[in-house]
RNA sequence: GUGGGUAUAGCGCAGUUGGCUAGCGCGCCAGAUUGUGGCUCUGGAGGCCCAGGGUUCGAAUCCCUGUAUCCACCCCA
């Protein structure tokens, strides 16, 4: 039991672990040429801020948070989504004093008591862009094409956007009496849980995919029906903004999102088979809710790592692989250990990936190894050698041998990885 | 919360109507003339057959209970 891992949790490890690393490196490139900042907060905070932020009637705040107190008798909560620390560090922080818009990135575990399947974690890793400070529907598009090119730069082909306005608080609640005033003459076709949702939050019906509730909800009023004025010039601009910049999307009036704080703009990027890769929105109350002092608009997205790995695998496309060591030092024998050791430390220190034996393997043995590690090169290392002070460098793939000084080893390399033109030396 | 599938070496699996001293592939270790890889060959290590109970002369195989895991619904990342 004790090698056993937690239910809905995963181990990172070998070429999974190097996938994701590749794709946080891709994102933080992107985020770059947008001028968008790392944040990292706590992966827990007090309750209070999901409940308040994320809205006491979401799944997520009823039965999905990881909630515990403290030694100290306070209420912890482990982060259920990344928006409201960052929100939180933001006002905490005074990054509303600084020049606006704020724009942060953050890579983050998210933890969500649910039931585990297919692309569904306890513990997930999201990829969110929170943009601060702008309630102009540029914000939006900025964020769209941030992941559209994201997408694009990882080789993924399937994710189509679907966008819907949900309209801001006051356009809510005249859409809600709307809604429920529909809901109530089709109370009796109902599923259960949905007679309990249309009292407390009737635009969660809208999700339902019972049957006899689609058929209610096809001709249900729609948000976008019931926009005001101001959260209509929005989405009208939002959609032109779009047109004008050919990016492809589709209005689906049937996304609500789960999360309370989303206002005006609700977005997801979906395959085929409506499995979500990302998700986001405008949230201009959200601020608000968390320091009364503070009124200011923002937009989001959230992406799951694993979701990204699950379309990878679902379209078969293959990232960079990981560098295998550029050389391979042998040793033989215990009288030239110590010598030997001190070469392969100085050509890691000189930047050239280097493994050694530490198995007290035999020669052969020794580069059998090195061939499994895909070293590109080896060296053995032997009194002979040391005596000399040279050895023969093999190119393991024409298997090729130079003989080189041993203090000219690093410059050997480092000339043959300058002469490569430097295409394998950051990746950058 | 509701429903379905699966649990056998590190990994992927096979194990026929109960007879197993439990196999196969990959991986791991070693060797095939003494200090040089990839291919091939040979040998080796490695298993409380998920757990507990039951049926039986005998159970990895049948029955019950539990646990884990995967998948679908719901919701989402």
């Amino acid at each position: 039991m004790i090698t056993q891992r937690p239910k809905g949790t995963q181990d990172w490890y070998g070429a999974d672990m190097h996938r994701r690393t590749v794709i946080e490196t891709k994102a933080r490139q992107l985020c770059r040429a947008y001028n968008i900042k790392e944040i990292s907060t706590p992966v827990f905070e007090h309750t209070v801020l999901f409940s308040r932020g994320v809205g006491e009637t979401t799944d997520v705040v009823q039965k999905e948070m990881y909630t515990f107190l403290d030694k100290g008798d306070r209420s912890i909560t482990l982060k259920p989504e990344g928006t409201a620390g960052a929100i939180r560090a933001y006002l905490e922080n005074g990054l509303f004093a600084e020049s606006q818009p704020t724009k942060l990135f953050y890579f983050t575990q998210a933890f969500r008591y649910e039931k585990p399947q297919s692309g569904r974690l306890r513990q997930h890793n999201q990829f969110g862009v929170e943009f601060i400070g702008s309630k102009s529907p540029l914000a939006e598009v900025e964020l769209i094409t941030l992941i559209t090119e994201f997408i694009r730069r990882l080789g993924l082909s399937d994710a189509k956007l679907h966008i819907n306005s949900i309209g801001c608080r006051s356009c809510r609640k005249t859409y809600n009496d709307a809604l429920l005033a529909y809901l109530k003459k089709h109370e009796d076709s109902l599923c259960e849980t949905c007679r309990e949702r249309m009292q407390k939050n009737p635009l969660r019906v809208i999700d339902c995919k019972v049957p006899s509730c689609r058929e209610i909800v096809k001709d249900a009023p729609r948000t976008i029906d019931y926009l005001d004025e101001e959260c209509r010039t929005h989405f009208e601009e939002l959609k032109s903004l779009l047109g004008e910049l050919e990016i492809p999307y589709e209005i689906d009036t049937g996304i609500v999102r789960g999360l309370d704080y989303y206002t005006k703009t609700v977005f997801e990027f979906v395959n085929a088979d409506g499995f979500t890769l990302c998700g986001g929105g405008r949230y201009d109350g959200l601020v608000h809710e968390i320091d009364e002092k503070q009124d200011i608009p923002a937009v989001g997205f959230g992406m799951g790592i694993e979701r990204i790995l699950y379309f990878l695998d679902r379209e078969k496309v293959a990232l960079d692989p990981e560098e295998p060591p550029k050389l391979y030092v042998g040793i033989l024998g215990q009288a030239a250990r110590a010598r030997a050791f001190r070469l392969v430390t100085q050509l890691r220190d000189a930047g050239i990936a280097t493994e050694t034996d530490y198995m007290d393997r035999s020669v052969k043995a020794q580069m059998k190894y090195a061939n499994k590690l895909g070293a590109k090169n080896t060296v053995i290392l032997g009194e002979d050698e040391l005596a000399r002070n040279a050895a023969f460098v093999k190119n393991m793939e024409t298997g090729e041998q130079t003989e080189v000084a041993l203090d000219r080893l690093a410059g050997f390399f480092l000339e043959e990885q300058n002469a490569a033109g430097g295409r394998e030396s950051s990746g950058e």
